[in-house]
DNA sequence: ATAGGGTTAG
């Protein structure tokens, strides 16, 4: 007969029934108390609510509160009017409380009450489990099976919500005993409470053995085992149940096919997507929006944007997330423009950007390198007050770095206050990319020094950085440090890996490394190849090409551009016009101009300077900077002036940035004596304030860069290094070594020599070889070519040293040892 | 329901 005082609502519009609950109703199975139960007696005392109090006007004021504010404002009334204690009054305030979202205000009316009726334990545990900490769910849990209050199936389903939001799998098992001990093992909601707890604790397996033992199922168990193996990622699973769930009579609805599709979306698996997509038809759901919006997304995500933008146009109450999927299904399918056309299609419409909109579209400016409108969306952030949002002012750092405007990114990074580990990454990985080695490198250990831990993307800028400045002892450090953070299985670190060590000359390195991973990208294959071709063993390159085209991944734009200029360094032409080829017919990859400026740099350099200008000629697009200047190139190497003034006469046409072409021609002249044409050449070229880019090399000794300038004598060991440099060069002349003095004019033959002498790769050859023990191998990078007279000196300087150089310039490694080069003259 | 930072080439 006490099990019907638990029917007492806690809401209003059942206290008018007060006199009908005291009369005896049947009580439903699991609601019945023992006969034991503490609150037996005072219990029926108390169910009898006196109209004075239901009718007083506090009461009907209570009725109407409507938020948190005005509960502050009635309260006082109810306790100066006396009715703090009034049954009515308690169960109000303790679920008035829990519903706006404070149980602990809940509690502090719940401990003033002396007889507690079970409800106020029941709700306040559902304020608890809706609004507070697990932590406080659980222990009040504890509390109330210590206060002997024997639970109700609702206790359970809330409580499991809880443990499976926070996937504390521990105590959920915990509970789900309590809960068979109670007698609800069989109960359709503790039951699916359960199964939702196993899935959410990533226990998918366990979660199927609960749903599988239920002896009734309805919608809702069902949509949570669905949901259960989408979110764990088997989207094919829970489509399987989709249908299982119809065979047994079971008609899904919108929020089952809605779970579905975000795990298909992750999956990319388009085929699964369409028949999630006609079953959505069939069933007629497609004109809902969270269907649509979902279907949008999911065939953003499998790149099948035609589809996506079909459904995208139809929806006639389209909302920003699908605005912003679309856009994501632009940028993740490498076309920014249009997803920027979308975007400024969204402002147009009146729709208001989230930050999710703001970084989708931070990410296509980026892409595509685009400052102004980059800086138009930073713009837009003040106005959406979005302008403290970490995860946007990250993509905006990004943003800005890779539109080479580091300094301004560094200016936002300084200035953000709550920086995550995300907001570090970006910021090393855009100086990296810009360059700042240094201030890429401090920045690492500055986010080291305040304990922020690293991760594979910061591993991966900083291997970028290290892969830059290219010294085989950092790049061994920082290799030692991936294996003791055990990232040495993640593909995008030891990519980055194999890069640097080929980069810093250790090609074999490079190779072990490449070969002892499990998987790779199609960037692993390209940095290993690329990395075989710069150091001219384009053999090697060759055979690496020929194994990637037998396994799985599929070779990209970038792979034939290396794989080209690998066999343009080697002088391998035919294979490299096959390739060529090959790359149309075989792959449906059409050429970019910097495949045709690889292949007129293939054709020239190997002499067919003839076959290089048709090619030119049959170019289906119009011929850019860089196809000229491959052709100006060869025509230096091969001293063919005609030629060389045509393709120059070409790019000066279309207006170059860079002296770099002026030079090359004046060279050209130059080796060919026509000096009253270069100077010409030299005149225009400080006429339209073109710079030639000054010649600098590095070498690295213990733990510093050493940098020379061409001709430069501020380094404290210049002196020295002069000195140097001309014993040295009586020794190799003794060993047949001749000045190439060919391509300077007027002035004497020994000052000729001088300026030779001074070329950066020479001075820091001499500085190597100065403060390095003999027989240690000498590190050289340049930023330019290497010149001819320089290779040959150094070609006899590893002779009569007996050391090894090894040259990294502009384009290529020259290895020199024993008075060869690796690259055979060829280069 | 949507989301931030990653490797190759130039």
């Amino acid at each position: 007969m006490s099990s019907k005082l638990l029917t007492i609502s806690p809401h209003f519009p059942v206290l008018n029934t007060a006199t009908t609950l005291s009369s005896s109703t049947p009580s439903k199975p699991e609601l019945s108390f023992p006969p034991h139960h503490r609150n037996f007696h005072s219990l029926s005392e108390r169910t009898h609510i006196p109209s004075h109090v239901y009718k007083h006007p506090t009461a009907i004021l209570l009725e109407l509160c409507t938020s948190m504010k005005e509960l502050h404002q009635i309260l006082p009334l109810i306790i100066k009017n006396g009715l703090y204690s009034e049954l009515l009054f308690q169960t109000k305030l303790v679920s008035l409380f829990c519903k706006y979202g404070s149980p602990s205000e809940s509690a502090r009316v719940f401990h003033s009450i002396e007889d507690k009726l079970d409800v106020f334990y029941h709700t306040l545990l559902k304020g608890y489990a809706k609004n507070s900490s697990l932590e406080d769910a659980f222990s009040f849990f504890v509390r109330m099976r210590y206060d002997d209050v024997r639970p109700v199936v609702y206790n359970f389903t809330y409580l499991m919500k809880a443990l499976g939001d926070n996937s504390d799998l521990k105590r959920g098992k915990e509970i789900h005993g309590q809960l068979i001990k109670h007698g609800f093992g069989s109960n359709l909601f503790a039951m699916t409470s359960v199964v939702n707890m196993y899935a959410k604790c990533r226990e998918i397996g366990e979660a199927y053995k609960m749903f599988d033992r239920m002896p009734e199922r309805d919608l809702v168990s069902w949509n949570t085992i669905i949901a259960g193996y989408a979110q764990n990622g088997y989207a094919m699973m829970a489509l399987d149940l989709v249908l299982r769930m119809q065979n047994e009579l079971q008609k899904p609805d919108s929020i089952t096919l809605v779970t579905v599709l975000p795990a298909v979306a992750d999956m990319m698996s388009l085929k699964i997507g369409k028949s999630v997509h006609g079953y959505v038809v069939r069933a007629g759901f497609d004109s809902l929006v969270n269907i649509s919006t979902a279907l949008v997304d999911m065939y953003s995500k499998c790149r099948s944007l035609g589809t996506a933008r079909l459904i995208f146009d139809r929806m006639d109450n389209k909302t920003v997330v699908s605005w912003n999927s679309m856009i994501d299904g632009y940028v993740q399918s490498e076309q920014p423009k249009e997803a920027m056309a979308i975007f400024r299609n969204m402002l147009d419409k009146g729709f208001e950007p989230t930050n999710v909109t703001i970084m989708e579209a931070l990410h296509a400016c980026a892409d595509l390198g685009d400052l102004e409108q980059g800086k138009f969306v930073h713009k837009l952030l003040d106005k959406l007050k979005l302008g403290y949002d970490v995860s946007v002012m990250n993509s905006l750092i990004s943003m800005y770095s890779k539109c080479k405007k580091v300094d301004i990114a560094a200016k936002l990074f300084e200035n953000l206050r709550d920086k995550t580990r995300v907001t570090w990454n970006a910021m090393i990985l855009g100086y990296a990319q810009n360059g700042c080695i240094n201030e890429a490198l401090s920045c690492f250990s500055e986010m080291q020094s305040q304990n922020i831990k690293l991760d594979s993307f910061t591993m991966v800028s900083v291997i970028t950085a290290l892969a830059e400045l290219s010294v085989t002892r950092q790049a061994k450090w920082i290799h030692g440090l991936v294996i003791r953070t055990c990232l040495d299985k993640n593909v995008f670190v030891m990519t980055a890996l194999v890069d640097m060590y080929a980069k810093c000359g250790a090609i074999h390195t490079a190779r072990q490394l490449f070969d002892m991973m499990d998987e790779r990208h199609v960037t692993t294959w390209n940095a290993m190849i690329d990395g075989y071709g710069t150091h001219g063993l384009g053999k090697a390159s060759v055979d690496l090409f020929n194994e990637m085209q037998k396994g799985t991944i599929k070779p990209n734009d970038i792979t034939f551009l290396c794989v080209i200029s690998a066999c343009s360094h080697s002088g391998l032409v035919k294979e490299g016009l096959q390739y060529f080829e090959s790359m149309k017919k075989d792959y449906g990859l059409d050429p970019a101009m910097d495949h045709y400026g690889a292949m007129v740099d293939l054709l020239g350099r190997a002499g067919k300077l003839n076959d290089a200008w048709d090619f030119i000629q049959k170019m289906p697009t119009e011929p850019g900077i860089s196809v000229f200047g491959a052709m100006l190139g060869a025509c230096r190497i091969h001293k063919n002036v005609e030629l060389g003034e045509k393709a120059a006469k070409k790019i000066f046409e279309l207006n170059p940035e860079e002296g770099g072409y002026h030079v090359l021609l004046s060279n050209i002249y130059a080796t060919a004596s026509m000096w009253d044409k270069m100077a010409k050449v030299r005149t225009v070229m400080e006429k339209k304030g073109l710079q030639k880019t000054p010649g600098c090399s590095l070498v690295d000794l213990r733990n510093e860069v050493h940098s020379f300038y061409s001709g430069s004598t501020s380094h404290p060991q210049s002196k020295q290094i002069y000195a140097f440099l001309q014993t040295l060069g009586d020794k190799i002349k003794a060993a047949g070594y001749v000045p190439d003095t060919n391509s300077i004019h007027d002035v004497e033959d020994d000052v000729k020599e001088q300026l030779l002498n001074s070329h950066s790769e020479k001075l820091a050859i001499a500085f190597g070889l100065l403060n390095t023990r003999p027989g240690t191998t000498i590190h050289i990078r340049k930023n330019l070519r290497v010149c001819g007279d320089c290779h040959n000196a150094t070609k006899y300087i590893s002779l009569v040293t007996g050391r090894e150089i090894i040259v990294r310039d502009m384009h290529r490694f020259h290895h020199f040892k024993n008075g060869t080069c690796s690259c055979g003259d060829y280069w």
